[in-house]
DNA sequence: AGATAAATATTAATCGATTCAAGTTATAGA
DNA sequence: TCTATAACTTGAATCGATTAATATTTATCT
């Protein structure tokens, strides 16, 4: 492994000029510069980061933690914090959940061995997350999900009012007879839905019946299943607003097997805006999330939050909400007559 | 920052004491490994992997560059090789390298100087990959895609194998007019997906006309212009061939444009499944690729290099060739008489 | 020329672990 | 009781960078 003594002995310097140098100090003379720039490609010197990071005590990696991967919501926000850490030089070190806070805690644990600058939570399962040792470990960022009564540190979007308009939109287009099926209600994402649907509704003076309120959990299953559900109520819903991409897939996906053909029987609204939604039959009509700002924006803040951390004035970021676009596409139509 | 030294001075004993408790060396007493560990909780205490890394020579840390994090067949493979790195104690930086052989080539170098342990490169654009200098750097396992020559060291699928399953199965079907939306041509996944679907064309001894043979990108765009042209044809065809999800999900979304049927009025099988795949009408048929295998082969190969590198022996892992499966659902049917 | 300031360069301590050689204490056997 | 051996412990070097304090060289001014 080559080091920065070899470069230095190569380049007769001591090892303070090369570092001096990597860094760019202007305190070194302009032929040492050249005779260490010479050595370091000779020699195809990497300044070792490990190193590096124990000395000045920062990694410049992140961690981000996500619930699942492979859900496109999450995979998109990722690419964007990717792209926006590389910016700055971070890299990020990507863990997932799996929606279990044991994981989730194991993963946070790690994080805090590795020393990583900060964390993006990405709907975050546990309150260890608001464990107060936990947050004295490293700047934390919540995406998506803001643990209760965190008023600072967060980049979300307004759910309740996506939901608002997805359901507003469908009652406006006659609807009265109007499902939902839920994420998990544990966390603010799916009660905040739920809620401007809730609210939307009670706008209209429409009452909800118990069994058009299906609690999901955010899988593909869990939609195809309540869709089955709902579809075989004896008075069943003239629309259905799914409070995610998965279990709108469920429920798509039910509605086929049931040969229910879609806005013709039923109206569907789906939570996020993924690939397939403009290649489906009906085109899919859903409430977007912008992850690439989503994804963008936290990274921002974390990174502040990181450089305030370094220059101890420990500055708090208001939460970011952004609000969530309701795309008006094919699924959804009046209600037969 | 609690460090060793803080553990020890509380447990009374000297810092290789603790060093060596934390290690599980069995030449520590009893009764100072309970004092320590003692001290260890008492004082919150989480080891510096990043002076242990220095110290030791190794990470414990992999990198993973894929060309799209946010395409679902390379996030099931991440989450993949997240789950089994994690089992073994490593962490993964994931790194999108967005189909840019720069950025490739930037991410190389960056995980080299953060000394990552190993790298598992998907679709390599670059044949930097090759170049000897970054293969010496660390081990590598190429995913997906093998470089031209490889023959150790790469988990891949037999792609030829699958493009020729699902061309075999629409002439089974009766047709004759079918064509292709290829991916890129410049790696092996893209010439070998076209060169399965020539031997199908071949042996049941079809003449493929030019036109049919269309040259795209794995973007969804090139799906749906390729699909838009070939459906334009005096002589459109009868079966379309897409060798990715997002072509597919292009081809598609041209059809529906059109109003074109499928699969009464053409035939469409698209490679890799995908979460849609069954709750679309049709429910796509498709050439489905191994991804939890995938990962999951990959990161044990890599890991497996790694330690071997450790102890000199430089073992080469042939390359391991899974199989695609065609898994046949509605969207392939008989060609209209 | 001599003094002072400015520009460069270097030495050595440090970050927080691991590890080897060497030291201390306890145990067993003669 | 004394010695040999086993069982524990520890001091100090080390990994590869950064950086403050210090030293050296060069330039500037009177």
């Amino acid at each position: 492994m080559i080091s920065m003594r070899d470069v230095a002995r190569l380049a007769g310097v001591s090892v303070a000029t090369v570092s001096a140098v990597i860094n760019g100090k202007a305190t070194v003379g302009i032929a040492s510069v050249r005779r260490v720039e010479e050595a370091m490609k000779a020699l195809d010197y990497h300044p070792d980061q490990v190193a590096r990071s124990l000395r000045v005590g920062r990694t410049n990696v992140i961690g981000m933690i996500v619930p699942d991967i492979s859900n496109q919501f999450f995979a998109e926000i990722m690419r964007s914090v990717e792209e926006t850490s590389e910016k700055s030089g971070f890299s990020v070190i990507m863990c997932d959940s799996n929606e279990d806070s044991g994981r989730e805690q194991r993963h946070l644990s790690t994080l805090y061995s590795r020393r990583v600058d900060g964390v993006l939570l990405a709907s975050s399962v546990s309150d260890a997350a608001q464990d107060r040792l936990t947050l004295r470990r490293f700047p934390i960022v919540f995406v998506d999900a803001v643990p209760a009564g965190i008023k600072h540190g967060a980049v979300v979007v307004d759910n309740a009012e996506g939901a608002y308009a997805a359901t507003r939109y469908l009652i406006e287009l006659g609807h009265r007879r109007i499902a939902i099926i839920t994420g998990s209600l544990d966390r603010s994402v799916g009660l905040d839905r739920l809620e401007g649907y809730r609210k939307a509704m009670q706008e209209a003076e429409l009452v909800v019946p118990d069994e058009y309120i299906r609690f999901g959990d955010y899988h593909v299953e869990s939609g195809y299943k309540w869709g089955r559900e709902l579809m075989g109520l004896s008075l069943p819903p003239t629309a259905i607003f799914a409070c995610n991409n998965a279990m709108t897939l469920g429920l798509l996906r039910a509605l086929a097997d049931l040969g229910i053909r879609c806005p013709a029987q039923v109206s569907v609204v789906g939570f996020d805006d993924v690939d397939w939604a403009t290649s489906f039959t009906p085109r899919l009509t859903c409430v977007a999330q912008p992850t690439y700002e989503i994804g963008k924006l936290a990274t921002e803040m974390l990174l502040q939050k990181v450089r305030a951390a370094d220059g101890e004035a420990t500055y708090e970021h208001p939460n970011i909400i952004l609000r969530a676009e309701l795309r008006v596409r094919e699924s959804a139509a009046a209600p037969a007559p």
